[in-house]
DNA sequence: TTGACTGCATACCAGGTAGTATGTTCCCTT
DNA sequence: AAGGGAACATACTACCTGGTATGCAGTCAA
């Protein structure tokens, strides 16, 4: 197989994996057939199936796809050096920006958080669920360390109760798929300044108030207070 | 008809609403078949036509009722009498304890606000989902109207942009319906302390610190600062 | 050139589903 | 007691959907 024919596999492989994404997020699963993302490419059922073996398989592929983005946005935060509330800052800008930028991929997500409901009926489903359950703590644990951290440190004033705070906080990160929808008039910076408030809402529950906001070339440094 | 056979419908009505509530949260609206719900009643298809006309009928009424119980449940903190704080305090409280208390019902309300995605074939349906998006939104004001006046106030301290504020706000009092699942050792305390926890993040969020919280006899007094 | 293989499209099937048509039982009014 | 309607259950149909089987054009190596 040449180089060209595995690119323009890749490449089909990846307009497949966004056709679903955009047919789950619009129509949930259950209610998307395999030929509505057939006709939504322009293609019939047959290309569906060269490419998954099966409609759980498309899907499992669009969620994980999806938690490979939403990790790759925080990882810069995570891997910050400073003060708990800068690095919060930076994963949780990461997470919101990614809400709002891959959209379609991130409603897949979150419906399929849902979806333990499935009582998913193959062994080899079950397993993949479960691994998939076990990156999404992995990924609450992020958070939850570097929540922990600045409750320590004594930059963030919360409830008795950790969990529901993370909960709280992951909720209002979240937020943007099921309220967001990209419009027009969207730029670039009416995009940032979305996420800007969102998370500014969610360190503020922390009871951390951004302050101020410098901006050097694309990379945010805030001054908390 | 006498009284106990209205009754007697009534009780039915209610029971086939409850199922059908119980059975859209865990599958979903697509993957919930008439069926589904009738033999989690243990009856048959005939019992669920008789008091629908169809599956589109069900379901709105499910998320009718659903609204009916979000209104109620911030009716006595909006009508209250005191700051902004104190009114979006209880209004807040009432919507957080409703999405625990009545989780089935509201994990329908928010899954049929996602339901824009079908494009409701006939026409008589699209107009029930303006009439359902139009409660939505008078729901959603009565909350704006209270954080605008405590901004006002000088009391909360929020982003330049209202709306998104809002929407994040709403998204932390909504979170339960998709972390919380009931457990066999809650108590009527432990589902409180949520309820306290998630709120508290919320008014947080609008920079607003509770404090202190002192309890008079099923009715809460707060004390912010 | 040829034969195998890729990348689909087409045709088909078995099972499930919304909705309807038709019983059937029992109560309630008259 | 009798007639009618309420409250379902049962049977059936038309349709859709996931998945499979098969066909078929192009491509690439030998």
């Amino acid at each position: 197989m040449s180089q060209t024919t595995a690119e323009v596999r890749s490449e089909r492989y990846e307009e497949l994996l966004r056709a679903a994404a955009e047919c789950f997020q619009s129509r949930g699963f259950a209610a998307t057939s395999i030929d509505t993302v057939a006709r939504h490419l322009g293609a019939t059922k047959g290309r569906v199936y060269h490419y998954f073996p099966s409609k759980m398989d498309l899907f499992n592929a669009v969620r994980e796809r999806a938690m490979d983005l939403v990790f790759a946005a925080s990882d810069q935060g995570y891997d910050l050096q400073g003060t708990p509330a800068e690095r919060l800052y930076a994963m949780s800008e990461g997470h919101a920006r990614s809400m709002i930028d891959d959209l379609p991929y991130m409603h897949v997500l979150m419906d399929g958080l849902q979806m333990l409901r499935y009582s998913t009926t193959t062994q080899f489903q079950r397993e993949a669920m479960e691994a998939h359950l076990a990156r999404r703590d992995l990924y609450e644990q992020r958070f939850r360390e570097v929540v922990m951290q600045g409750v320590a440190d004594g930059q963030f004033h919360i409830g008795p109760q950790l969990s529901i705070t993370i909960q709280s906080f992951m909720s209002t990160l979240n937020g943007p798929v099921f309220w967001y929808r990209p419009r027009c008039d969207d730029t670039a910076e009416s995009r940032q300044a979305i996420v800007d408030d969102v998370v500014r809402f969610a360190m503020s529950g922390l009871g951390l108030n951004v302050d101020r906001i410098t901006r050097c070339s694309n990379q945010s440094q805030k001054v908390f207070a």
